[in-house]
DNA sequence: TCGGGCTCCGGGTGG
DNA sequence: CGGAGCCCGA
C-alpha cells in the first residue's frame, strides 16, 4: 500500500463524484505534463475547473501557483466563475486568463526592461494599419504596391515565426521580402516610441524578455508550479515558446484540446502543437474524453460523417447516451431572401411548438456580410435578436475617437490616437502641422504630448495655428491633470461634454447621428460600469487595457430572450438547443480561397463541425441556388459538405415549389444575367407608397410613412406606428395595407 | 484645410 | 453592395 495513494484516497474531495471516470483521471493526475484530448461537448471546461479545485482542495497549490489560460475573455470568466463556486474564497491571486490579458499583465510589470512604460498601449489592427500607413509612408513607398494589409500580415506571421527583422533579411528572396523586413524593422521601432505593443508583441516580446534576462524567467518558471491550458489546438507557435518555457522547472503541463476543433489555422495557430504534445513530453499522461452530454445522436453521427473525412486528425468518434432525436433538416432555397425568410419562418414554427425561449436558437453563418438579410427578415417578424460580431463597438468610429482621447491622456506617446483626435472635430490642425509636430518630437525625442506643448517655439508653423495648437495642449494637460482626481467615468464624461463631441453629434441631427450618440452614451456607461465593478482604485489604463482586449463575443450573455446571431467562429465554445447553418454552398462555406489549398479546406470542415455540434437538439442545414454577393448574383452548389453527410442522419426538404407558391409568382431560372424579377416587382410596389400615406401592419397596427428608401431589393420604408413608435421596415416584408 | 462626391476595390474568420 | 481613399472646389 503505497503512501501517496492512501493520502490520495482520504484527500479526494466527493466532487470527483461529479465526473466520469477517464474526467476523474484526468483531474487527479495532477504531476507531470498532461494531455487530454476533449471532443466537444465531453465535458473539457468541468475538467479543467475541477483540476484547478482539486489542486486547491488537495493542498496541492495555492491560487497563486496557478496560471490557467484561455483564449477568450468569455472563456475565462467561465472558468473563473466555475473554480469560485468550486473553492470559494480560494482564488486570489490565480493568474486566470487569456493568453494576451495575462502577458499583458506581465509585460506591465516586466516590460521596463524592454524599453516600455507600463502604461503601455495595446495597438488593435486598426492602430497596426495607421502605423504601417505611416512607416510606408516615411519610406516613400507605394501604398498600392505595399498595401499596409498585406505587410501586417507578413509581418504578423513571421512574428508568429518568431523571426527577427533580421532573420527576414537574412531569408529574404526576393526584393519584395527585403522590404517587408525594412518595413518589420520601422514599425518595430516606431511601436516602441508610441509605447505600444500590437496582440503580437504580447506574445513575443515576454519570450525576449524570458531570453534576454533569465532571472526573470527563472522567477516565472518557480512561481507557476501548475499549468492550465484550454484550446490547446489553437495556440500558435509562439504560444507554444512560452509555454515551454514556462513548464520548464516543475513542468506541471495539462493541456485541453480537439485537434477537431483547431479552426485558428490562419491567425497562426499550428495544429501540429497538439498533434505532437506526446512527442514534446514522452512521459505525458494521455486522456480521451469522447462522451458528450451536449448534442443527440443524429447530430453527433451527421457531424462526424463530414470531418472523418480529413486527413489531418486523431481517428476518434464521440459516443452519447441520448436519444437519436430528429434527423438533421436540410433545406434547399433559391435564393438568399428565401432563406433568411425560411430560417425565420421555422424558426417561429419551432418556437411555437416550445416552449421555447428566443435564447435557444443560433443562427451562423461563414461570414459577417451573411447577418444581413437574416436580420432584416427577424426584423420583419418583430423577433428579438442579437448579432454577436460584426461591426464591432469599440471599433466604431466614434467610440474610437473618445477613447483615442483618453488613450492619449494614459499614454502621452501615442502619436497614433493623437492623429485621431487632434483634428476632431476640426481644429484647423491638418496633416502638414501634424507631420511637423512628429518631426519635432522625433528630433527632440518627446512624446508627442510634449512637443505640443512646445508647439510655440516651431517657427515653421504658422502662428494662427500655433494658437489652435496651444488650445489643444492646454485641453490635453488640463485633462491630464484631472486624470489624478476623477474616476476614469467621470473624466470620459466631461471630456466628452467639454470638448462637445455629443454636442456636435446632436446639431447634425440624422438618423445616423443619433446613432453614434447613443454608441458615445453607452461607452460612457461602460466605462461606469467597469469603474463600479473594479472598485474605486481601478484607473484608467485598467480600462483601457480591458477594452483592447474585449470583444464584443465577450458581453454575451446565456440569459438573454434573443436569437443570436454570429460567425461559426464566434460560435466555438457556446451551445444552443437549436442552431441554423446557412450559406451551405461551395465557394462560401467551403469559402472559395479554401477549395484548392487542402489544409484550409480541412480547416473548413472542422469549422462545420464545430457550428454542428454546437446543437444540443436540432440542427437546420441550409443553401441558396442564387446568392447576390457584392451586389452582383451568382448561381450556386451545395457544399460538399452538404454531400458528405450521412444520408441516415439527415432529411431533405426542398423550398424551391412553395417558395414559388408563397409569391404567387413565378421566379425565372434563368435570373443569372438579368436583374432578379422579383427585385424589379419590388420597386415598382415601393412607387405606390408615398411619404405621409396611412399605413396599416399586421403587427404594429396603424402608422404613417416617414421616408422610403427605394433601392431594390433593399428597398426601405420608416413608419411612425401610433402604438408602436418608429420601424424601420424592409418593404417586400413589411406587409402594409395602405388605408 | 475641409468636406462632398466620386471611383475603385474587397470579398474571411479575431485576440 | 459598402467602405476607404482620392480629387477637387470652396
Amino acid at each position: 500500500m503505497s503512501n501517496r495513494s492512501s493520502k490520495a484516497s482520504a484527500k479526494t474531495p466527493g466532487f470527483l463524484e461529479d465526473l466520469n471516470s477517464q474526467q476523474s483521471a484526468a483531474v487527479s493526475q495532477t504531476e507531470g505534463p498532461v494531455l487530454i484530448l476533449a471532443g466537444a461537448g465531453s465535458g473539457k471546461t468541468r475538467v479543467l475547473t475541477y483540476r484547478i479545485a482539486y489542486l486547491l482542495a488537495n493542498g496541492l497549490a495555492d491560487a497563486s501557483d496557478i496560471l490557467a489560460m484561455t483564449f477568450t475573455n468569455k472563456a475565462a470568466g467561465e472558468m473563473r466563475e466555475r473554480v469560485a463556486k468550486l473553492a470559494p474564497d480560494r482564488m486570489a491571486g490565480m493568474w486566470i486568463g487569456t493568453f494576451h490579458s495575462l502577458f499583458a499583465r506581465l509585460m506591465r510589470r516586466e516590460g521596463e526592461r524592454l524599453g516600455y512604460s507600463s502604461n503601455f498601449a495595446i495597438y488593435d489592427e486598426s492602430d497596426q494599419l495607421a502605423v504601417l500607413k505611416q512607416v510606408v509612408t516615411d519610406l516613400k513607398l507605394s501604398m498600392q504596391e505595399f498595401s499596409p494589409k498585406m505587410l501586417s500580415y507578413r509581418i504578423s506571421n513571421a512574428k508568429n515565426r518568431l523571426a527577427l527583422p533580421n532573420d527576414l533579411h537574412e531569408q529574404a528572396e526576393t526584393p519584395l521580402d527585403e522590404i517587408v523586413a525594412r518595413v518589420y524593422q520601422l514599425y518595430q521601432n516606431r511601436l516602441l516610441e508610441l509605447n505600444a505593443m500590437d496582440f503580437d508583441d504580447l506574445l513575443i516580446k515576454p519570450i525576449e524578455l524570458f531570453e534576454r534576462f533569465p532571472l526573470v524567467a527563472e522567477y516565472y518558471q518557480d512561481k507557476f508550479h501548475y499549468l492550465l491550458v484550454d484550446e490547446y489546438q489553437d495556440t500558435n507557435h509562439a504560444q507554444y515558446i512560452l509555454l515551454k518555457i514556462l513548464a520548464a522547472k516543475h513542468r506541471n503541463i495539462a493541456v485541453v484540446g480537439d485537434d477537431d476543433q483547431s479552426i485558428y489555422r490562419w491567425r497562426g495557430a499550428d495544429i501540429r502543437n497538439i498533434l505532437d504534445f506526446e512527442k514534446d513530453y514522452p512521459d505525458c499522461k494521455k486522456y480521451h474524453l469522447e462522451q458528450n452530454y451536449r448534442s443527440t445522436g443524429k447530430i453527433l453521427a451527421a457531424a462526424h460523417s463530414v470531418v472523418k473525412n480529413n486527413r489531418q486528425r486523431h481517428p476518434k468518434e464521440l459516443w452519447t447516451n441520448k436519444p437519436d432525436g430528429e434527423d438533421v433538416c436540410l433545406l434547399e432555397v433559391e435564393n438568399d431572401l428565401a432563406e433568411a425568410r425560411i430560417v425565420v419562418n421555422k424558426l417561429i414554427r419551432e418556437f411555437k411548438q416550445g416552449p421555447r425561449n428566443f435564447g435557444d436558437f443560433a443562427v451562423l453563418y461563414r461570414t459577417n456580410a451573411q447577418s444581413r438579410v437574416i436580420e432584416e427578415a427577424l426584423r420583419s417578424e418583430s423577433v428579438p435578436y442579437l448579432i454577436v460580431g460584426g461591426v464591432k463597438f469599440y471599433e466604431r468610429k466614434e467610440v474610437k475617437d473618445v477613447l483615442a482621447y483618453l488613450r492619449l491622456l494614459s499614454n502621452p506617446a501615442d502619436a497614433i490616437s493623437f492623429r485621431r483626435i487632434v483634428n476632431y472635430p476640426a481644429r484647423g490642425i491638418g496633416e502638414a502641422t501634424i507631420n511637423k509636430l512628429e518631426e519635432f518630437a522625433r528630433q527632440h525625442h518627446l512624446t508627442i504630448v510634449e512637443a505640443l506643448n512646445r508647439a510655440s517655439t516651431i517657427d515653421s508653423i504658422q502662428p494662427r495655428i500655433r494658437e489652435e495648437i496651444s488650445a489643444f495642449a492646454q485641453l490635453i494637460s488640463k485633462y491630464t491633470l484631472l486624470k489624478q482626481e476623477l474616476s476614469p467615468a467621470e473624466l470620459a464624461a466631461a471630456l466628452v461634454d467639454e470638448v462637445g463631441i455629443a454636442r456636435d453629434l446632436k446639431q447634425e441631427g440624422t438618423l445616423d447621428s443619433i446613432n453614434r450618440m447613443e454608441n458615445v452614451r453607452e461607452l460612457l456607461l461602460a466605462i461606469a460600469e467597469f469603474s463600479a465593478k473594479n472598485g474605486r482604485t481601478s484607473t484608467l489604463d485598467d480600462y483601457l487595457q480591458q477594452v483592447s482586449l474585449t470583444t464584443d463575443l465577450d458581453s454575451l450573455t446565456d440569459r438573454t430572450n434573443a436569437v443570436t446571431l454570429m460567425t461559426l467562429h464566434s460560435a466555438k465554445g457556446l451551445e444552443f438547443p437549436i442552431v441554423f447553418i446557412v450559406g451551405m454552398e461551395e465557394g462560401l462555406f467551403p469559402l472559395s480561397r479554401s477549395i484548392t489549398d487542402p489544409p484550409a479546406l480541412e480547416e473548413e470542415r472542422r469549422l462545420f463541425y464545430v457550428g454542428a455540434t454546437r446543437a444540443k437538439e436540432k440542427l437546420y442545414l441550409t443553401w441558396s441556388r442564387f446568392r447576390r454577393r457584392f451586389g452582383d448574383g451568382m448561381q450556386s452548389v451545395p457544399s460538399r459538405f452538404i454531400k458528405e453527410l450521412d444520408p441516415e442522419t439527415t432529411h431533405l426538404e426542398s423550398s424551391l415549389h412553395s417558395v414559388r407558391a408563397e409569391r404567387r409568382r413565378p421566379i425565372s431560372d434563368d435570373a443569372f444575367d438579368a436583374p432578379m424579377p422579383d427585385y424589379a416587382d419590388q420597386s415598382q410596389e415601393s412607387n405606390e407608397y408615398r411619404i405621409g400615406m396611412r399605413v396599416m401592419h399586421e403587427i404594429f397596427g396603424k402608422g404613417t410613412i416617414l421616408k422610403i428608401d427605394p433601392s431594390g431589393a433593399q428597398a426601405k420604408i420608416l413608419v411612425l406606428f401610433d402604438t408602436a413608435g418608429k420601424r424601420r421596415l424592409i418593404l417586400p416584408y413589411a406587409k402594409l395595407e395602405i388605408l
